[in-house]
DNA sequence: TTTAGCACTCAAAACCATTTCGTGCTAATA
DNA sequence: TATTAGCACGAAATGGTTTTGAGTGCTAAA
């Protein structure tokens, strides 16, 4: 168990090394602890033995682990609080009643990038759990057609329909109807075997040129994008954290953000801002990733800010309670 | 005006620097031109009078300037013809009839961005210019309507529409009814000045609450976004390419791919495939951009690939005209 | 027009000494 | 027992020197 000095002397050496970047020494803590270096070497020492601090080299200061942060994290930080530049910015964002909660999201996003240089996402929460709606269908010309689909939590996706011949429009007002009639209600995984197995039986006791209409619309609406509403906000600006300053390890940290799993590894789960330091984030070492999910009506997400494990745990962590707050007034407010 | 010699000259030095990314010396040369280093010497002296070479210093081999660049791509490259190889890779997508047209383009830039680690880019058509053909309304619950906006070329977009207040049912069907008898046909830009001047006093008459109504569907419709679909793809293949091999250059380059003006910079008008030398691509002088506009029946967008100015182009160049005849012919051909 | 030969340049690598920062340890002290 | 002063030591960063190697320009001869 630490001892109170001890705690102290973390949350300073945790503090200290978020602004500086640079590994802190005994003798830069004399003053604020009133005693010598000596008598701080004894104590970095001990919490380097239980595994919060470390050394670049063997003589060097000392710099957080992963579990100093993470102590740091759990119990050292002070009570949560916004400061009141930061809230003030993001504030008029949500004044503004004119956004849609999607551009509010992201325009937030934007600015906690901006004045924090850290990187943001968000993620829209996946479809497949949806219920399909409504089918529209729109006529483009005599070959194409749009198919629009909605479902219930208002998720909007539009599909192009080939067809291989010319259809009249009777038929394919008579199809849209019978999609409407059957598929209502139906969650958009289920969709394509109810094409198949209830939909196609009928379908061929209504329309002349069954298997052109329906082969159209079976490939139309059978693969839904699992596409993701993805939004990266200020990608590069990782790189202006010092810790990234060397090519390698520009290299390495761009090419995970660019990879095709990074987006399945900020998916949260949990209603609480949570803080995944490093090796947490599954992303990279060297990244601790603070994220939430929010809901709005039955519609969920994700938001995450992505930045180096040396970050401002509380200036974050803060932004992101209030953010998902106030996504989740203004959804139900309006 | 460059002798024969001279010419091949050139094009052994761009070619071989394509290839090795080191400056080309004299010495390497005489074999292939079975004469001394002391006649390349001379040549290259010329080439380098003429602007074509330049040299990493005073005394180092030499690299093909921009000029230099530009003058193979213009002059010397041989005939073009896409490589059996990379013709079946891309080939394998085309002939999958169940891919839409834009997820053959995707998947092709993918293959692409892969098989040569450059960056790709697919950039579809700003709606601006286009019509509008219909708007579907569908509500959501008591407070929110999706109104979906379909324009003549196909493009779909769809905004939320929120409620001050409750409105029924025939209120929403008769909006709806004279949105589509009044803007129809009308240029996407236009349509905020058509709905103050034109439809608002109209709806006046018809609609109880008709202020509710209209605000709502003026803050819906009035900002279109600009939203182009873009897809990049392989953004960190570039690093892969030895020129990037300083933190600046990298950080530099990445930063030039996340800011905001690099789409508008990529748009292309050309029908031809088209190729931008360092400074020509007013994206960096250190990268090349090979782009081409393709046209599907009244949709336009442009694919582009983007790499170092030591890039293949032959093969890049080749493979673009082949993927841009192709998705012309699906496009025409389904 | 081509070539051999030579002097020269520059970048990169290797080597070395010095400085700086901060440590661990020991022994003395409160 | 907890703290402190003092000292030897380690590693990184800094800066200067030398060496090496690739490749050039120029001149004079073939």
């Amino acid at each position: 168990m630490l001892g109170s000095r001890q705690k102290d002397l973390l949350r300073e050496i945790v503090e200290e090394y978020i602004k500086s970047a640079r590994p802190v020494g005994s003798k830069s803590l004399c003053k604020k602890f009133k005693c010598s270096s000596a008598t701080i070497r004894n104590d970095m020492a001990s919490l380097e033995e239980a595994g919060y601090l470390e050394k670049t080299h063997i003589s060097s200061g000392r710099i957080p682990s992963e579990e100093g942060y993470r102590y740091y994290v759990d119990n050292l930080m002070e009570p949560k609080k916004i400061s009141g530049e930061d809230m003030l910015k993001l504030q008029t964002i949500f004044n503004n009643k004119e956004l849609e909660l999607n551009d509010a999201i992201s325009k937030s996003l934007e600015i906690i990038s901006d004045i924090t240089n850290y990187t943001s996402v968000v993620l829209g929460k996946s479809s497949s759990d949806n219920k399909l709606q409504k089918v529209e269908v729109v006529p483009i010309n005599d070959r194409q057609l749009i198919a629009i689909v909605i479902t219930d939590t208002g998720h909007v996706e539009s599909k192009n329909v080939y067809l291989e011949e010319s259809v009249t429009a009777e038929e394919i007002s008579k199809t849209t109807e019978i999609l409407n009639k059957m598929l209502t209600g139906t969650p958009i995984d289920d969709v394509p075997s109810k094409l198949e197995f209830d939909i196609k039986p009928i379908i061929r006791n209504y329309i002349q040129n069954y298997e052109v209409v329906y082969n159209a619309f079976y490939s139309a609406l059978s693969n839904f994008t699992t596409n993701r509403d993805v939004r990266f906000t200020g990608k590069a600006n990782i790189l202006k954290q010092p810790e990234f300053n060397t090519v390698d390890d520009v290299k390495n940290i761009i090419s995970k953000f660019e990879s095709k799993d990074m987006v399945s590894k900020i998916e949260e789960s949990d209603d609480e801002v949570k803080v995944y330091i490093g090796s947490e984030s599954e992303i990279d070492d060297s990244v601790t990733v603070v994220k939430t999910k929010y809901k709005v009506d039955g519609r969920e997400g994700t938001i995450a800010i992505i930045g180096p494990k040396r970050m401002e745990y509380e200036r974050v962590i803060n932004m992101l309670e209030y953010l998902k707050e106030h996504i989740e007034a203004k959804g139900k407010g309006e």
